[in-house]
DNA sequence: GTTTGTCTACTCGGATAGTATATGTCCGAGTTTAGCGGG
DNA sequence: CCCGCTAAACTCGGACATATACTATCCGAGTAGACAAAC
């Protein structure tokens, strides 16, 4: 099971939006970080729909985020990308068979269904915890604190 | 991004394992939970491969533990069918386009990279503090104390 | 009665098709901006 | 000089092909047990 590859593509998006000042082209996000531009767009749509970024057409448009980067998690963008519905969906085998459990003994949740959504709101607190001010932070620190000015600067250049 | 239908299966079979005496094939357990009998034991394979089940041939063979359900994770199992490898692989996009980030640079993993990482440890850790032997304890207890010993009963048979 | 050999029935194991999801691409609908003409 | 109109260019949005991975199945290799015959 691999996540997609979009997933990483627009975090990094998130980014270079927080240093933005007006609306940004798909167009000029998928130049700088040298990714397919027609299938990027595909993901800031559902990005769009989820209420992560909003979008503006016309000339000078493009794409802002919503609320202050800090506002944003990562758990966010993760699950819109990712779409609704967990990992591990439950088939309910334990109702089939032979011993087949009875419906009315079926009062919660299986157990295993319940490890795997232990584990599934495990992974979702993790990712909540960051946000994509976080992200930018952590990225502007590894390269000297050069990072983020770079983007600003690259970003009002045409 | 969905898991494989087959981990659910196969934790069910592990269940089923743990309360065997000897040897269970992948036909009677395929039985035992009405599902396709061939594609479960293309699972039993790959958990075989993994050093969590053990198997043998010929009249009478099957499938075993090849450990004591309680020390048995379910990570141990959702690892095995899942593959080697995490949901997130990073591509080092922070390596290309204009800005791209030199080389030299890069001695630290992404901060992107590093936030999934986190994420997935915390899902990992979840499943591991989970047993084959807990499940089993927790199925008996929903249904009142009397699945497991119908599952032997059922082994037995025949 | 015991031993040995064969033989059969049963098991797993990997190689082989079909289907859903992820990836990648394209062109049309809509809007904003700029330019132009008129007042 | 200001206002309104027109037109063009640029944007997003959803519809359309391709690749990868999940789902499902089959048949062959190998082994353990059962049976029969010989000693």
């Amino acid at each position: 099971m691999k996540l997609s590859n979009g997933i990483e593509w627009v975090l990094h998006c998130c980014v270079t939006l927080s240093q933005a000042q007006g609306p940004v082209p798909a167009q000029r996000l998928a130049e700088l970080h040298d990714i397919p531009p027609a299938y990027l767009a595909k993901h800031l749509q559902v990005l769009s729909r989820a209420g992560v970024v909003h979008s503006s057409q016309g000339q000078d448009g493009g794409y802002g985020l919503t609320r202050p980067p800090g506002e944003i998690s990562v758990l966010d963008v993760v699950a819109a990308i990712d779409g609704p519905g967990g990992f591990f969906r439950c088939t309910e085998i334990r109702k089939r068979g032979p011993l087949a459990a009875a419906p009315e003994r079926c009062t919660t949740r299986c157990s295993i269904a319940r490890a795997m959504a232990d584990a599934e709101l495990a992974w979702n607190e993790a990712l909540s915890k960051i946000t994509i001010a976080d992200l930018a932070e952590n990225i502007d620190a590894d390269s000297g604190g050069t990072a983020l000015g770079d983007v600003r600067e690259w970003l009002e250049a045409r």
